[in-house]
DNA sequence: ATTGAAGTTTACGTTAACGTAAGTTATATT
DNA sequence: AATATAACTTACGTTAACGTAAACTTCAAT
């Protein structure tokens, strides 16, 4: 097996990610991200990629980076005892309970969203005819 | 038929959605609410529960106050004019779409989460053996 | 009459998540 | 050698979404 050895530059990155060298940098500021360097210069691994596509993804979901940092944990390599790994899951748990909610909520919303349209058309069609046939 | 008369303290409202009153002074200030007043009290009537209550799951959405702002505003009554409702069906349309993002990333945000719950499981199992039959 | 509970306005403070310079360094290219 | 390109650090600025404090007003109950 050959060994994956992808890294990436800050602005490959950015520009994947459609987000800012700063926004990356900032990332690393918090701890969510911990880059190998090269003299000064951030090298990105294929790991990095991925925590800051968790990043992204989760900032689509309204997490805060915070938030973010602990699903990101989770993907850290062996846990050391018992009590952190059920902490782990615990945090798992509270995590599919939020995102249950969220599917709810998005439900409603294409459901509001659904009779808002089917208003406005309705409104629509009731211009369209006063205003044809006067 | 009976008219709705329920109308509604601000805290009440606070009590209800779990936020401050302060937090809803402020909704106001973004114009995302405009309550009856008598004298100085604000009187909430139903609409304007229905329009925090909208806010409060757009919250959960990660939705700005302003994106919350237009979700609401497709509740207004009468759109004067096509132009107005045309633009309406295409912030649906917007909306709708930055749903289906969510939606998907819900998808493999819970597919992460049972992969890590697995993950921590398994290593459990492989502590506990470890430990009871050394 | 006073006290207390709920409401109000005004205004400054705070936190998160970056934006935006400014000035420096390293590498590569003309 | 000069210049462009991408990176870096440091640090102050900004916006959203409220928090918090201070100083009233209103009304009901003791």
């Amino acid at each position: 097996m050959a060994k994956e050895t992808s890294t990436y530059s800050i602005s490959e990155l950015a520009k994947e990610f459609a987000v800012t060298t700063r926004t990356i940098r900032h990332y690393e500021d918090m701890k969510l991200l911990l880059p190998a360097r090269q003299g000064q210069k951030r090298i990105y691994s294929l790991a990095d990629r991925t925590k800051l596509k968790l990043i992204v993804r989760g900032k689509r979901l309204g997490f805060s980076l915070q938030e973010s940092g602990e699903l990101i944990n989770m993907y850290e390599p062996g846990k050391i005892n018992v009590d952190q790994l059920e902490r782990t899951l615990q945090t798992i748990d509270v995590q599919r309970q939020k995102l249950s909610q969220q599917l709810q909520d998005i439900q409603k919303t294409f459901t509001d969203l659904d009779e808002a349209e089917a208003g406005c058309k309705a409104e629509l069609e009731t211009l369209r005819k006063a205003t044809t046939q006067k």
